[in-house]
DNA sequence: TCTAATCTTGACTAAAAAGTAAGGTATCCG
DNA sequence: CGGATACCTTACTTTTTAGTCAAGATTAGA
């Protein structure tokens, strides 16, 4: 399994506008500069989460991006959604209902995984939200026992 | 996130020789056939998985593949890891210490979520066994059922 | 109005993953 | 021994993904 260029660079571009206050913008050459990528590249990116209705953008002078809805309003399982295909695909999507593409259909052995798989992700995903990205450094223990306490909680709420 | 062809076709050719019983081999045009896949593109998967030791071949006339182990024994997150790079890879791979290769070395925003993902399916993934995916069909249940409580009691023995 | 800054859009190029082809090697069996 | 069967290995082709380029459109300010 592995996550794209297109999300990871994706979520980067949207961590950077995270802590803009209200009227401030980001230019994409300066995205660009801080992620090491072209600003060709941070413009398509950032074009798709525009489109998706996650920033927003002024063009012209003094133009830029921003986030089109609070940082705190924004949860990861959509994020990833909007830059790749969903939280977790295969190459048989099975569980998106596209069943007809497969030949497994009704007799897939692997099926459940990916189904059990996709859960288990969109639901760590769902419950962390921009805003708890923040930080700088230090947070990767506090997010790592968020992302395990919102899968035990979940959890127990099924059970 | 996605699950490569490779991933989900690997896992599926050890789903196919997890049943059989001692002294049987399938050949890789019986695997290939049933999988829809070319004998070509099947070759090289078993030859990875072999080369890894998940399963042992024999030549010539009366040959085949079988599992080198009991399908009790070998884990999900076993099997991933030898059809690609991790259970979880990203561009930036800032989780598996090559930290060089990544220019938000030492503050990068996004590393504490791969690294929490990375946690949450690795466990999901090595409380999973082969035999456990055995049964057809109606065992989606099951399976997802057993990923969220393997999740669960994980988490619990951490906190 | 003119100009510089900035986003927008589609086409193109490069890199990686997936899949194919073909010749080599080992084993069985008559 | 010799032919048939079946795995082994490397190199090549195709497809998908990632990244780049260039021309167009919009806005602010002089």
């Amino acid at each position: 399994m592995k996550v794209s260029a297109q999300e990871e660079y994706g979520l980067r571009c949207l961590l950077q506008l995270a802590p803009l206050g209200e009227g401030e913008y980001l230019t994409l050459t300066q995205i660009a500069e801080r992620e090491g990528i072209s600003t060709a590249n941070a413009g398509k990116l950032l074009w798709i989460l525009n489109k998706a209705g996650l920033v927003s953008s002024i063009r012209g002078t003094k133009g830029g991006y921003r986030l089109a809805r609070s940082a705190a309003e924004i949860h990861l399982d959509e994020i990833i959604k909007v830059l790749d295909e969903d939280v977790l695909a295969s190459h048989c999507n099975s569980y998106t209902g596209i069943l007809d593409a497969c030949i497994h259909t009704g007799n897939c052995g692997i099926r459940p995984v990916i189904v059990g798989l996709h859960d288990v992700v969109r639901r760590a995903m769902a419950g962390i939200t921009l805003a708890q990205l923040l930080g700088t450094e230090s947070n990767v223990e506090t997010t790592l026992h968020q992302i395990n306490s919102l899968s035990r909680e979940t959890a127990h709420r099924r059970a």
